[in-house]
RNA sequence: AGGGCUAUCGCCAAGCGGUAAGGCACAGCACUUUGACUGCUGCAUUCGCUGGUUCAAAUCCAGCUAGCCCUG
């Protein structure tokens, strides 16, 4: 393994870019990689895949690393990406859950997958574009902490990364901010500098996420049921629940003279529940699937005050996390959330630097 | 086939002779590096149908049609 040399996934957008440039400037051996993640043939043709991972990510890619000067290198990891991410992802909305599919291909393709290549072929790091930045804390452990420019944090979706792959992680780009980072990409002559960022799921380009598990192969989408209120009153006919989300204002098509949402979703009965907009606040949730971060643990029975997040873009809010159980976290608010979702991630934040999450189970 | 009531946008619903409110739904756009949320814009030249009265009718009159209720 050679501390010198580090692999940087490229995405083909300006991120990536300048995180290879910066490496390369700092006296790294670098060498860029562009991860395939499209799916089988029939597959690619349901997702038409655009975005972080398509063609044009590898020649964009491909361009920069002529530019800088460094090896670029192209791999094949559609195959753990389908097994890992979409059929995860399949998995969770067939389950009435509302997965975020980012969460999980950090973990098991950006970082397992590249990580384990990386190190394989010599390396001794891998880098990424994200906005973040990596600390080593007193205690020892590496700990994910905030951006500087909180408007491009991405921490959230870091969350589950392990102190391994951390300590063979760096994050050039978490100290600067996004303007700062187009400026260096312009100044370096790179031509994805005025590119614009990415959004919505990679995999998925028309965000269709519905028509997508409709599509997919090999798998028995659930049909139409009823809508219900929380007493049971049949309000109308839903058109499946993967096509929900909790906290849904917009499709449900249901004119009952005010807003209403969907407050919770029953595979088992296959039912949608409406509700006011009151309804959808919750006070509390659980959580599963645990990462710890910032500390090795939270022991049984003990309680922390700490910051959590309930999806990518929440502003927050205060909470007292108690662990309940062997791989279960009880949080209570201190003031009401809205639309705390089952497959979404809760990610505590102790000050600057993540505590851990986990996935929501309930409310 | 006696009597009464009602018929306005997909749903609900203002209007009561002066030239079609509003809510919901729906659509598009904006916001957004997950799904949502949110915001903005649009959405009945026409009031069950056919005639009549009037300068002017969704609003008054007549007939017809449909639905509801009551009595048979």
């Amino acid at each position: 393994m050679d501390r010198n040399t580090v692999v940087v996934g490229m995405s083909g957008g300006v991120d990536s870019s300048v995180a290879a440039l910066l490496l390369k400037k700092q006296g790294y051996n670098v060498i860029g990689v562009t991860m395939q993640i499209w799916l089988s043939d029939s597959l690619y043709d349901i997702a038409r895949m655009d975005g972080c991972c398509s063609l044009s990510a590898v020649d964009d890619a491909q361009k920069v690393c002529e530019r800088i000067g460094i090896e670029h290198r192209v791999l094949n990891f559609r195959d753990i990406f389908r097994e890992k991410v979409i059929e995860n992802f399949v998995h969770e909305y067939l389950n009435g859950r509302t997965p975020n599919p980012c969460i999980v291909c950090n973990r098991y393709v950006k970082w397992d997958a590249l990580l384990s290549w990386a190190l394989d072929n010599g390396a001794g790091y891998i880098a990424t574009g994200h906005y973040a930045r990596i600390q080593r804390l007193e205690n020892g452990r590496y700990a994910i902490a905030r951006s500087k420019t909180a408007a491009k944090d991405q921490t959230y979706a870091l969350y589950s990364l392990t102190q391994e792959q951390l300590s063979h992680t760096i994050m050039p780009v978490g100290d600067y901010d996004k303007e700062t980072v187009r400026e260096m990409a312009r100044k370096a002559g790179l031509a994805v500098s005025d590119k614009p960022d990415s959004q919505e799921i990679c995999f998925i380009e028309d965000n269709d996420y519905a028509g997508f598990i409709d599509r997919y192969p090999g798998i028995a989408v659930p049909g139409p049921g009823d809508f219900v209120t929380s007493d049971g009153r049949v309000l109308g006919r839903h058109k499946g629940i993967t096509h929900y989300t909790i906290g849904q204002r917009r499709g449900l098509n249901l004119p009952m003279g005010k807003h209403v949402y969907v407050t919770k979703i029953d595979p088992k009965k296959n039912e949608v529940i409406i509700g006011d907009g009151e309804d959808v606040f919750s006070e509390s949730l659980s959580c599963s699937s645990l990462n710890f971060m910032s500390e090795e643990d939270l022991p049984e029975g003990t309680e922390k005050r700490l910051f959590c997040k309930i999806r990518y873009r929440h502003e927050g809010q205060w909470c007292s996390v108690v662990r309940s159980g062997k791989d279960e976290l009880t949080v209570s608010f201190e003031e009401p959330v809205r639309a705390v979702t089952p497959g979404q991630s809760a990610v505590f934040y102790d000050g600057d630097v993540i505590f851990g999450g986990g996935i929501i189970t309930g409310n």
